[in-house]
DNA sequence: TGTACATCAGTGAACGCGCGTTCACTGATGTAC
DNA sequence: TGTACATCAGTGAACGCGCGTTCACTGATGTAC
């Protein structure tokens, strides 16, 4: 607040903000190698600080990886919001809905396989997935992935293109198509394919969660 | 082959088959706490055995655990094998091919409900799921999960309830879809839930895929 | 059938590793007077 | 505006842990003669 620090803050006893620091630190570490990659020392060591100073700020590693882990949600809800963004309202109110649940879809998937250690740690700590509609999850527009989906939902069951008494619990079966192709992309045999091949096997998913739902 | 050893073959000294042993033991151990949970040395201990005694059957933890994930594909196989038996051919080809594809969603998501352990360490082992139609993963008639799901929509091609133009990748299709289900179901947000409702759950889905495969 | 011997599946002890976490501390900071 | 002081975010050193893995070894086993 009052003075000006070292250009390079190797040095800074003071930390500006050492919380956030090491969350960031944690991101970078998660973006590598996933949660299991998500290690307290190494993050104050990134922070430039020694390593029982994460203590003032987390209770302990889980602490961290939890925090870290919310972020990551929030970044999955960021792409999709960006999705959104890539395909503004035309004004045919159901051919935009359904192009909205479609971009939940693939900015979800377009995650994925941009962020592969993101995803993981968004997605795959435990508890966050369970609770993966908890403010503390949310993106930085405010709403989490799982919103997102609901939000599409909303919007199909407006304009008439799903009937109301399926609405129900459909968000479940969306993300679970969704979040089973993420899955199948990142580890599974839809590894090492090219990006038009995913985008043809991502489109064809919708298609099939279009046509069911 | 010579002798009998004591009862209590703690004290063995030429392990029967040792090899066996750890696969089981490491079994056990991904069935108590998933693929992290699988530990050599526990494996050893848990064979009555030195910890070194490991290295004459594996090169080294990452081969173990690689046997017991594959062992795990193959249980998984198994239980989808078993809801086919649960559901044998009435007659109806039509019919029977597309409960056959419900078989497999049925047994998939009941595997991952009464071995979330074994799910996991299944499927998310590094190149497990990648190599899911490995002959090495199958289970005791033969089949990996992922065959089981290419029979299921050659049935339904050759009943002509589904067109063969679409057939060549459906089975992704199929797969993330209900893979991603088993996920929501073991770590998501339907963890709670009940069996009534998780099987209402379930069959959603499975209506979903068959109306918009 | 008996004996000598090579094999190799096991032993027992030890290693280095990086981790998470705890301890007693210190000294820059903001605040009260 | 200057000084005394309490605060508390950081330091530095150390811990115990269980892990995977390596070393030199031993002795039960099956086999050749």
């Amino acid at each position: 607040m009052s003075d000006e620090r070292a250009v390079n803050a190797r040095t800074t006893y003071r930390h500006g903000d050492l919380r956030e620091a090491l969350v960031e630190a944690g991101v970078e570490m998660a973006r590598e190698g996933g949660p299991r990659a998500v290690v307290l020392r190494e993050a104050t060591r990134r922070a430039g600080v020694s390593p029982n100073a994460a203590y003032r700020h987390f209770t302990d590693r889980d602490a961290l990886l939890q925090v870290v882990s919310d972020t990551c949600l929030g970044f999955a809800a960021d792409r999709i919001e960006a999705e959104f963004d890539a395909h503004p309202p035309t004004g045919d109110a159901e051919a935009d809905a359904r192009m909205m649940l479609r971009s939940v879809g693939t900015g979800y998937i377009g995650f994925a396989r941009e962020e592969p250690g993101l995803f993981r740690t968004a997605f795959s700590v435990p508890d966050n997935l369970q609770r993966a509609g908890d403010a503390s999850k949310a993106g930085r527009r405010g709403r989490t992935p799982f919103q997102l989906v609901g939000l599409a939902l909303d919007a199909l069951v407006a304009t008439g293109v799903l009937p109301p008494e399926r609405r129900p619990g459909a968000e479940f079966q969306a993300w679970a198509t969704v979040h089973g192709l993420g899955m199948l992309v990142i580890d599974g045999p839809l590894r090492g394919l090219t990006d038009p091949m995913i985008d043809a096997a991502t489109e064809r998913l919708l298609d099939m969660v279009d046509r069911g739902l």
